[in-house]
DNA sequence: ACCTTATTGAAAACAATTATCAATTAATAT
DNA sequence: ATATTAATTGATAATTGTTTTCAATAAGGT
């Protein structure tokens, strides 16, 4: 299962540098514009996979579709529940907020996830 | 728009009380064991209008169905990534960690969610 | 050029949820 | 009790976001 390398893909890594934490449907009428044929099956599959390499990152939110990021360090986001536009948070990670998790029972903490919900600049004019 | 009560709505709400973090599935089989014409539409509805006043919690997560709750006030979860259950944090709720979040170009904090990911202790064995 | 196999495109399948709408029913007034 | 009326229900269709299927295509090595 080797990976190779195709026009496809590319453009669809492209386009998540290009946009702003962009959603599925955004990298396809992105990509599509360059690549009239590219099927949306294989937007999705190629986010999907570059998500699992570790070369863009993946962002499930509390609402709506999932975004995709070319930061790919740990880092969290805000999110205006106007616009629906993402921020990167200008945050360190929590470090291990499993401590605070005071007797859980034997559950082993793996990971966590942190959003902020909010109204971004513009849209509290 | 004066609510009303059914014979329904109660059931849905009992349901929420009887199970653990169930989602709407979960409780549509358990409620048409005594009710058994009742419609999968009519669980959803009352799902989200028990929600909306407050009487039971809506739960959000990274994968997977949306859950219920009948804790109502803020809390966090840990979601088991081998068997899904969900349970309880024994955390008090971070206090405003927007913050932390340094200069965020006058993005309005409301909320935040955070959530858990590991294995519990059954599905460690 | 040839072979193997990952990848593609198109469409269907899928999961979770919401919308539609006529029929029913709870709460209120009569 | 009965009529009124608007919220609610049940059944189904529609939606949204995403994954799967599968035959056809194309990469990359030999």
């Amino acid at each position: 299962m080797e990976r190779r390398n195709t026009i496809q893909r590319s453009l669809v890594a492209a386009a998540v540098q290009k946009l702003d934490h962009p959603d599925a449907e955004q990298v396809y009428a992105e990509v599509v514009r360059e690549h009239p044929h590219i099927s949306k099956a294989t937007v999705y599959r190629n986010l999907n996979l570059l998500a699992e390499e570790g070369a863009i990152g993946k962002v499930h939110l509390s609402e709506g579709a999932d975004r995709f990021d070319c930061r790919t360090g740990k880092h969290y986001h805000l999110r205006c529940r106007v616009c629906g536009r993402l921020f990167d948070a200008k945050m360190p990670p929590l470090d291990a907020p499993e401590r605070l998790l005071g007797g859980t029972d034997g559950f082993s903490v793996e990971d966590h996830t942190l959003e902020f919900i909010g109204v971004c600049a513009d849209c509290q004019k």
